[in-house]
RNA sequence: CGGGAUGUAGUAUACCGGUAGUACGUCUGUUUUGGGAACAGAUAGACUGGGUUCGAUUCCCAGCAUCCCGACCA
């Protein structure tokens, strides 16, 4: 990624009203601040600013499952549905919410909504001996998913681009072994992402092979769901398996767990061999006896992760995103146009790139010194550095955290300081 | 998919069976410059199709789009 952009070239404009359509505090933000651009309804375009953050988001999540040894594929959006037919999910009454299309000729293609069928299928070829095993194999792919309603901007939409990961195991042992360390990957995934703090390990209805599935829920009222946390333990029960059973089974005591709305971020759950079973997806053992292979999965939305860390952080004056996904981490506003300001502006954004710090560079001539603040409120970059005749005056750069009411004016050598990567 | 609502400019709105006006925004220029600045000029609109009518943005029908509630979310 550029370490550096000029605001007067950035193609996108922030905008002060939100459009009529869209109610939603994440659509509404990153709308007016330029991040994202809707096509239709549940289908948005990621513009300059939006797309950094998306990056940074998958760089995060690929770092982390990396460390595990899961290793990056991707797999096509277009499907064949002679391999759906195997498990019977190209069926309009078993999955209702394909996106089906059709070659020149007539033949039944599909849009991915899900990969588990051409990546089990794919891996037969690779997969025989106990020997190729333990595996996961990850993507960040779009999914395509015909939903009747798609609602609350980019938090469920009808194209959206998904981390999904498998994992491939020999057995129960191993695979729980890995599913544990599946869960504190994701722990870390949304701690680094910036919403740790408000989101749980939930559990929910467990689907056909596991008592439990586990979702990550974010605590925000945007969220769908309704689940109820235990601060003490911090983990939470779904509203779905909320009930005495469940809760004796979890060891929670009802009175303790409190009520929230929440946001799905991330989900795993295990698989057993309902998909290598049809698929024949199978090792041989150090004695030549074939089994099957165990698998599990694991996903994560990216858009939706950004989409939320907008609506848990933001304030009413705009984004306010963590460092760590931020496009930029400082947003440099030059106040004024005269000479002497233009030329210490272009210094500072200069030396910041050259010291490997991000930096958006609001140089644009003609804007009052309330719209380029307003501008920076919106974008919600981590820090705002301001140059104008006071801060020469003054000797120095003024320097404000996005969630920091007053700035102070440091010297050069501090806000290198300060802002240096990895700090 | 069930229910509800709405479609006039980017946004908010006005009027009207005789082809649309205002404000904000946006653009250009000038003057400004520490919390969305002033002036001047400009830009831009009746969702689509059909019907009724001499004439429809207005009335009727259908479609489409968008939003909200619910269901769904493998």
């Amino acid at each position: 990624m550029t370490k550096g952009t000029r605001q007067s070239q950035l193609f996108t404009k922030t905008r002060k009203d939100a459009p009529a359509d869209e109610v939603s505090k994440n659509a509404e933000l990153l709308t007016r601040g330029g991040f994202i651009h809707k096509e239709m309804a549940g289908v948005y375009t990621y513009l300059p600013l939006g797309l950094r953050v998306l990056k940074k988001i998958e760089n995060i999540i690929r770092d982390e499952v990396n460390s595990v040894g899961a290793q990056e594929v991707s797999m096509t959006a277009l499907q064949n549905p002679e391999l759906w037919k195997k498990t019977d999910r190209w069926n309009d009454e078993v999955v209702d919410n394909w996106f089906k299309t059709k070659l020149k000729n007539d033949t039944e293609l599909g849009l991915a909504f899900s990969h588990e069928e051409p990546l089990v299928n794919m891996l037969t070829n690779f997969i025989s001996s106990y020997k190729d095993l333990p595996l996961s194999v990850y993507q960040f792919q779009t999914k395509f998913r015909n939903e009747l309603r798609a609602k609350s901007g980019i938090l469920r939409g009808r194209e959206f681009l998904m981390k999904d990961m498998y994992s491939f195991n020999t057995t129960q042992e191993d695979f729980d072994s890995f599913y544990e360390k599946m869960k504190i990957v994701y722990k870390n995934i949304f701690q680094k992402v910036g919403i740790g703090h408000i989101t749980y390990l939930t559990f929910a209805s467990g689907g056909i092979f596991s008592k439990y599935s586990h979702e990550f829920q974010t605590l925000t009222s945007a969220g769908e769901d309704t689940i109820y946390v235990d601060e003490a333990t911090s983990i939470a029960v779904n509203q779905e398996v909320f009930n005495d059973e469940v809760l004796a089974n979890l060891n929670l005591e009802k009175e303790k767990l409190v009520e929230h709305k929440a946001i799905e971020v991330g989900n795993i759950f295990e698989l057993k061999t309902k998909f290598s079973k049809p698929f024949d997806l199978s090792y041989v053992d150090e004695k030549g006896e074939k089994h099957e292979v165990l698998m599990g999965c694991y996903g994560i939305g990216v858009g939706r992760l950004m989409g939320t860390v907008v609506e848990a952080l933001a304030d009413d004056k705009g984004i306010i995103w963590p460092e760590s996904i931020a496009p930029f981490k400082v947003h440099l506003l030059m106040l004024g146009d005269d000479e002497e300001v233009k030329k210490r502006a272009d210094e500072v954004f200069e030396t910041l790139q050259k010291n490997n710090i991000e930096v958006l560079f609001d140089d644009r001539v003609g804007l009052s010194a309330g719209e380029k603040f307003a501008d920076a409120d919106l974008l919600g970059m981590p820090y705002r550095a301001v140059i104008s005749a006071r801060s020469i005056k003054e000797d120095g750069v003024e320097i404000k955290k996005r969630n920091e009411e007053k700035g102070k004016v440091i010297n050069m050598e501090e806000l290198l300081k300060l802002l240096a990567p990895n700090h």
